[in-house]
DNA sequence: GTAGATGTTATAGA
DNA sequence: ATCTATAACATCTA
């Protein structure tokens, strides 16, 4: 589900929501004791009675400060969410359940974090690929090196990304982008639109780009995050924001999710998803080069 | 019913 | 250096 501009959407949701408020009780749903470190408990006692100092974003990794020891770790992969309740109190309209926090928690709720003022901080996540942690400062530093370039840092310039290329000559160019530690952020939604974008066919190993394909690449990228997140990224089935909102990005998608229809920039190409390493890519056969 | 796919990542082995 | 298979898990679709 979410890559950099929902992870980041989601941050921009929280922070102003959570720093500075206390834990006043947490919870954790059995089956998913073993995704919060080596007991419940330590989990617990690391975080309740503590206030949330700060929130960041590195990739798609959330980080709460708890002190200048300690942080809080939270990985959505697949299917998680993060979402805040500002009250206590169930609201429903029109005698349904509506989407969002007042129904929470769900069947799907893994942790319940409770704040001193009696909001809620829920993660779920259906498929139980995500995890939270509490790490030291050393292990967090450790959990960052394993990521490479922010595409939105203001630093990120093109001699930057030119030499990411040269380090990794031989990689299918798509592979190239989904790849962490090289540019960090990018997963299968946009790691495709930007291709698209370039008019590059994701099978293209990346030493055989030209120097026109590699700028193009390049603004791409920045271009179609920047865009996401101004956007407040993609839904497709489950990403929600901290408010168990939608994205709107979804609207915009070029490739993605567009298997067998025709190409919106050449009218004629029809998309085409192949496998490429254990992901799908999607792309116009046509104007992809 | 059932094989295959899903927005992620870590790891082992070739 | 790079790629493959595999695993974590639940749900939906063809
Ligand atoms: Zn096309």
């Amino acid at each position: 589900m979410p890559e950099l501009p929902e992870v980041e959407t989601i941050k921009r949701g929280l922070d102003k929501q959570i720093i500075n408020k206390r834990i006043s009780k947490v919870s954790i749903e059995k089956s998913f004791i073993k995704k919060v470190g080596p007991s419940a408990n330590a989990f617990k006692k690391a975080l309740e009675g503590k206030t949330i100092k700060n929130v960041a974003r590195r990739s798609k990794l959330l980080m709460f400060e708890i002190n200048k020891e300690q942080s809080l770790i939270v990985h959505l992969k697949m299917t998680g969410q993060l979402v805040y309740r500002p009250k206590n109190n169930k609201i429903v309209v029109g005698g349904h359940p509506i989407a969002g926090p007042q129904n929470l928690p769900s069947k799907f709720t893994r942790v319940t974090i409770q704040f001193a003022d009696k909001t809620t901080l829920f993660f779920n996540d259906v498929r139980k690929f995500g995890f939270l942690k509490i790490v030291d400062r050393k292990e967090l530093n450790e959990a960052l090196s394993k990521y490479g370039r922010e595409p939105i840092d203001k630093d990120f310039n093109f001699p930057h990304f030119k030499s990411l290329i040269d380090k990794s000559p031989r990689k299918k160019v798509k592979s190239f982008l989904l790849e962490q530690k090289i540019i960090a952020g990018l997963g299968n939604i946009y790691a495709d639109e930007s291709l698209f974008v370039a008019k590059v066919n994701p099978e293209r190993r990346v030493d055989s780009l030209t120097k026109s394909e590699q700028k193009l690449l390049f603004v791409a990228i920045v271009e179609i995050i920047k865009k996401a997140i101004k956007y407040k990224g993609t839904t497709f089935s489950d990403y929600v924001n901290a408010k168990g909102g939608k994205g709107n990005f979804q609207k915009h998608l070029q490739v993605y999710g567009r298997n067998k229809l025709e190409c919106l920039r050449c009218k004629k190409g029809i998309i085409t998803k192949i496998k490429l390493g254990s992901r799908s890519a999607s792309f116009c056969p046509i104007c992809q080069k």
